[in-house]
DNA sequence: CATTAGATGAAAATATTTTTCAATTACGTA
DNA sequence: TACGTAATTGAAAAATATTTTCATCTAATG
């Protein structure tokens, strides 16, 4: 995982102010995955609302984090590792996993420039499929 | 693609009924891919807003419709046919590919029992990598 | 350390989504 | 075909979520 200097490094690269707000969501952002705006809130006291969501925007926009819909609102996470997301449909867990079963090379052929991916896998976890949860 | 008669079966199938505004919405999401919420309204003249949040959130539910985040709010489309996205970030247009370039076994083997899985990428389209835009 | 473009915060304005509840309707059963 | 009933709908209101505005502040440059 790439640390956080990293990240900012390349806000400053694109001509951002490192701001405490900046660093802050940022900060946030490290401490767990797919958080919701209200979460990251939380870890975040003195940043004002509409700074986070400016700040939320802006690191979207430039690629550093990922939007993500997970089925209860918008979700954010840092974009610098990349895994992919199982969501169970009967008990509603969320899981990350690393490896990635995408091969994006027909794409590439197609004359499209892949710069990332974004993949949500639904099904039923192993817990409930043991449980015999539906 | 599948007729609408069948997905009307799948949702009376599941004990619901088969009303005009469900059968509207439906319509509606087959006359073109990712529409957002005013999209749909537009074509659904009849419908009460609070019917199509209800009927999308079931149809959603019911896996017979898929919720996207393509970067501007919601956006809904018929589960039936798979395919997935190209999202381009320099003109912003969004291309559906259908040869799916993603192999779930993995996670099966995990013990995950995979029901569907929706995959985005992002990166340049071949018209803005030709004109050598940014 | 002065300058300044860029960034922030509070309040107000909008937009979006959910709740409530009375009226209506699809559909199985008689 | 008519009936009964639980499911569904719509309008209004409430609750949430997001964006805009604008005066003030500050990070970064020289």
């Amino acid at each position: 995982m790439a640390s956080l200097e990293t990240t900012v490094g390349k806000l400053r690269g694109l001509g951002y102010k490192a701001t405490p707000q900046r660093l802050a969501v940022l900060e946030a952002l490290s401490a767990e995955q797919h958080q919701s705006m209200e979460e990251l809130r939380g870890r975040c006291p003195g940043v004002g609302l509409v700074t986070m969501y400016r700040t939320l925007d802006l690191l979207c926009e430039t690629g550093l984090v990922r939007r993500l819909d997970l089925g209860a609102g918008p979700r954010y996470e840092l974009a610098e590792d990349h895994h992919h997301h199982m969501i169970c449909e009967s008990c509603g867990g969320v899981s990350e996993f690393e490896e990635c079963p995408v091969d994006t090379r027909s794409l590439t052929n197609m004359g499209f420039e892949v710069n990332a991916h974004s993949l949500e896998v639904y099904g039923r976890c192993a817990g409930c499929v043991e449980g015999g949860r539906r």
